[in-house]
DNA sequence: TTTGTCATACGAAAATAATCGTATATTCGG
DNA sequence: CCGAATATACGATTATTTTCGTATGACAAA
């Protein structure tokens, strides 16, 4: 198997995960921080999501010290390609460009120029 | 406004919106079995799914017969677009790029030449 | 040392999702 | 007409996810 463990984290977690793999290592202090930004939520929430995503396998966390500083403990892109797989089938009838296309007409996330010659780049080695 | 509800279906009835979007209409029993096929699941758990849906407005029904028929009442594309912004900005940072290209290089759906031109043809309007 | 701040642990409520048992009505074959 | 099959309605349980209150310990400054 490729993968010793297939988790599917919730959206909650998804939100901690993201700035995890941003940081690589944060208190869960710095990681609430980063979600009240977009989130209205306690502080304790955020802990013990933390705790849960330990328990679960989904962060590591080094506990040596006073403040508990975490970090991911599952691949960025392994648990984006098992998700995106799962979407496509659950919603795409299993074609990964019904998915492309709809994912290129979203009006509100927009590909940058930048953004654009790179999939133009890939999609040109896949013409070959 | 462009879309007077967005719903965010779940897992479930995403299952049972695929179905409805395939068959265009259909009653309990007919989605059941379809269903039946992938998951172990009792009658009863669909028929109540689906009037749950009913009443949140994800589908419509028909009751002026004994058995009610039924029908997706939101819109495919729509639905599509909604839950895949949703994954770009919990699994993707916001950046449909990375999303695009993780589909595209999916090993295990390969896009047809065909395909590759819808896709290239949508990047070149996009470009523009 | 006392007090205020900040940390984790823990229990459990609240919200959401999924499941199914049972009651009851309709239909159809015989 | 009667019984089996099939339909919906509905209540209730179970599971999962999200939320936060409260307890408690550590630390630092006065």
């Amino acid at each position: 198997m490729s993968s010793p463990k297939l988790i599917k984290p919730t959206e909650s977690e998804l939100e901690i995960l993201q700035i995890l793999w941003i940081r690589g290592l944060a208190t869960v202090r710095e990681v609430h921080e980063e979600l009240a930004h977009t989130k209205d939520v306690g502080y304790t929430t955020t802990l013990k999501l933390m705790q849960i995503m330990n328990e679960k396998g989904i962060v590591k966390r080094d506990d040596s010290m006073r403040t508990h500083v975490y970090q991911a403990a599952v691949n960025k892109e392994k648990t984006q390609r098992h998700l995106l797989g799962k979407m496509i089938d659950n919603l795409f009838g299993g074609s990964p460009t019904q998915l492309v296309i709809q994912a290129l007409g979203d009006e509100s996330h927009k590909a940058s120029p930048e953004e654009l010659e790179k999939i133009q780049a890939l999609l040109d080695s896949l013409k070959k």
